[in-house]
RNA sequence: UGGGGCGUCGCCAAGAGGUAAGGCACCGGGUUUUGAUCCCGGCAUCCCCAGGUUCGAAUCCUGGCGCCCCAGCCA
């Protein structure tokens, strides 16, 4: 469906990977999708999940999953599972090749000794402070450490005695020697290992008190599983020089190429992990899967479709070039996917009494319908259709508006999949309310159209009586201005009051009674909803994924 | 004022010296028992700007301008 047979787009990276294997450079890739366990993937995760596991896939090769553990102060089991299943869920699998960078901190230490006896590594005494003021500044070359010269000797012992647990936090560090006069400022001796106490780490325990950094760490994890293509963000850029200067001083089997693209940007929404995680830990939404979040399960449970997200990986392109794509894109993506897929439903959100007047009392029919308008495949189901109806309150105005072509006084429109009706009294309470209306219903429109009259006019209903009362939870985008936070403004006061409204009201066809958290369906004329894992058998719980375009409603705002 | 990047239609993005793909959005028109879908058509004489090279430049050169990233013992 939406993954047609069409030749991925091409880019950049799967340029230069089709160039290293004609060359012969390489006669396999091997990739790797990296994230560091301390929160959920979002959409920005899902463009280098697509792109790492993607390219991976049409080129025969492996993409492997590993964990980026090396600050046990922010991570957890939990986001360690959570992004296990998220991969899965967009439909990827990574096999055997479950790793984490802590599976290598013995090579690493090991490694670092040899940088040690190399003269490419020293333990420095410096405190944060201290290193801060040598370091220089973007225009100021730094100064050298005090500590930079010492013996190997004394840095073996040092170092070892580092790991040994003698020393408190932040009493000394292990860093690289190359040159603290260089313009880049991340090759001006950077910290290859610093000292953590009391933490437990999520894998390894409490086994170290050193923890490698995440420049020292990545190279080697790379080069270690035999990554040919280590593909990361723009702002890894400048840590390309340490990247290679740790992989080229060090004993490890080959190595691999970092190539940086541009990370996805959003309108309306923030991906910044900080940002995603106080949202969840200030209750500013109901957590990490609400579906107003740009996380994967935060899409998953807004009704998004694996299909729908990488189909939208694909459409945004890779580049180098810093961007801001538009919700519609996305929003385009889920209605392509969801338009194929999705049984078509009745349900009226804002119902609106009409009782047909010279319709049976006692009288109840099963009309059949369609579940797609194009694709027989989905089948039919059939509503009971009697007396009493509910229409939504906005397909009737006693004034309509130019153009107007739903339910007016005297005017006739359509029941989808039903009859033909006319108003013909609006009944109002004391306060003016519209409490029901009248109308007479045409018997003779079932599947035909009536002589004599064009009715342009199309609505949906539900029986009164044997309609599901349902609760309905509409979603807008979280944010009020397409770059929250911009221009120094606390995001938490963009965010968008109405992100969320629910209809406790609802009432939906009775084919809808007992749905399945998941199932996903097109509520005619008004937009693609999923069933919440809130539903109960009684009364089930629909999450609006996205609505369907609405020309009419544009036009009149 | 250091270093690293980026600048093609409202948004994303092809383009690689031979005379501006595509998608999204938007604007028409057709079909339609979803104002949906679908279908047809329109939508950059111009590629940040200015010079230069060339028969020919978005693509090469020079000089500007604009924007992003870097001074965590985060990743």
């Amino acid at each position: 469906m939406t993954d047609a047979a069409e030749p991925p787009r091409t880019h950049f990276i799967r340029q230069i990977v089709e160039a290293d294997l004609a060359s012969g450079k390489h006669d396999r890739i091997a990739t790797r999708f990296p994230p560091e366990p301390n929160g959920y993937l979002h959409i920005g995760h899902a463009k280098s999940i697509v792109l790492n596991f993607g390219l991976a896939e049409s080129f025969g090769g492996t993409c492997n999953l590993r964990f980026d553990d090396t600050n046990p102060l922010k991570e957890n089991v939990e986001f360690v599972e959570s992004i296990q299943a998220d991969v899965r869920w967009l439909g990827f699998d990574w096999e055997d090749r479950l790793y984490f960078a802590s599976d290598y901190f013995e090579r690493l230490y090991g490694f670092a000794i040899e940088l040690i006896d190399k003269g490419l590594a020293y333990v420095c005494d410096l405190n944060a402070e201290e290193m801060r003021e040598h370091r220089g500044t973007l225009t100021e070359p730094g100064r050298d450490s005090p500590y930079r010269d010492r013996s190997v000797t004394e840095n073996r012992d040092l170092f070892a005695r580092m790991r040994a647990g003698e020393f408190p936090d932040g009493a000394r560090t292990l860093r690289a020697r190359i040159d603290m006069g260089s313009p880049n400022i991340n090759l001006r001796d950077p910290v290859l290992y610093r000292i953590k106490h009391g933490v437990v780490h999520h894998q390894t325990g409490t086994a170290w008190c050193l923890y490698p950094t995440y420049d020292y760490t990545h190279p080697i994890s790379d080069a270690l599983e035999g990554i040919t293509h280590s593909l990361c963000t723009l702002e890894f850029e400048d840590h390309r020089p340490l990247y290679d200067w740790c992989i080229d001083n060090v004993s490890v089997p080959c190595k691999p190429r970092q190539i940086e693209f541009s990370r996805l940007n959003l309108e309306y929404t923030v991906m910044s992990k900080r940002r995603l995680t106080d949202l969840v830990g200030e209750s500013h939404v109901t957590g990490w899967d609400d579906p107003r979040m740009p996380t994967i399960a935060g899409l998953r449970r807004r009704g998004y479709t694996p299909a729908a997200i990488r189909d939208f990986c694909e459409r945004i392109g890779i580049t180098k070039s810093e961007n801001l794509v538009e919700m519609a894109m996305l929003e385009s993506a889920i209605r392509e996917d969801l338009d194929a897929s999705a049984p078509r439903r009745m349900a009226v959100l804002d119902p609106l009494k009409v009782v047909l007047v010279n319709y049976p009392e006692e009288r109840t029919e099963s009309l059949e319908a369609a579940n797609h308008p194009k694709d027989e495949g989905l089948g039919t189901r059939t509503s009971p259709f009697s007396r009493e109806i509910l229409i939504d309150r906005s397909d009737f105005e006693e004034v309509p508006p130019k153009g107007f072509k739903r339910l007016v006084p005297g005017g006739e429109v359509r029941l989808r999949q039903a009859y033909v009706i006319r108003c013909d009294e609006v009944v109002k309470d004391d306060a003016g309310v519209i409490r029901e209306l009248r109308a007479w219903v045409d018997l003779d429109t079932l599947g035909r159209n009536p002589e004599g009259r064009k009715v342009k006019g199309v609505i949906h209903w539900v029986s009164a009586e044997h309609g599901v009362p349902a609760e309905v939870r509409l979603y807008d985008r979280l944010f009020k201005v397409p770059t929250p936070g911009a221009g120094g403004a606390d995001y938490r006061a963009e965010i968008n009051p109405d992100s969320r409204r629910v209809l406790a009201g609802a009432v939906v066809e009775p084919s809808l009674r007992g749905v399945q958290p998941g199932e996903r369906f097109q509520f005619e004329r008004e937009g693609y909803f999923v069933a919440d894992p809130d539903s109960t058998a009684e009364r089930p719980v629909f999450n609006l994924t996205v609505g369907l375009r609405d020309t009419w409603g544009k036009s009149q705002s």
